[in-house]
DNA sequence: ATGGTGACTTGGC
DNA sequence: TGCCAAGCCACCA
């Protein structure tokens, strides 16, 4: 094709269901595992979107039992800035499951989840 | 349409 | 080991 940009209609995209593909990832890290959100985006079959899995944690519902807390960045960095509040619930989260911090970070090597 | 923002990642210094 | 610039994705003003 000369210009596929003309040719996408995109008609009613189904951000839903990728969404529910992403949190049926997200509920199989194990219980004392940690994943990164740029790994979870690629098993979740949106490889690269790092950030939109960030979002969606971002945005997911109040009452949702998902383990969020077990999403982390590829670093071993929590998504949180240190001193906030949402950073110190999910260490304490990570603490329970047997995961120490060493400086504000994740031992990936110890703790990343490898399906 | 365009530019800015964020619970990101990677490669180079 | 650590900071930065680009690249990426979805959303919003």
């Amino acid at each position: 094709m000369k210009d596929p940009q003309q040719h996408q209609h995109q008609h009613s995209p189904e951000p839903l269901q990728e969404r529910q593909q992403l949190y049926q990832t997200i509920a199989a890290i194990p219980h004392g595992k940690v994943a990164s959100y740029g790994q979870l985006a690629a098993l979740a079959g949106q490889a690269g979107a790092a950030r939109w899995v960030g979002w969606c944690l971002r945005n997911l519902p109040k009452d949702s039992s998902l383990p969020w807390h077990r999403v982390i960045t590829a670093s071993g960095k929590l998504g949180f800035p240190p001193a906030t509040e949402s950073f110190l619930r999910q260490c304490e989260k990570l603490q329970q499951e047997g995961i120490r911090l060493k400086n504000h970070k994740v031992p990936m090597k110890v703790y990343q989840w490898q399906p």
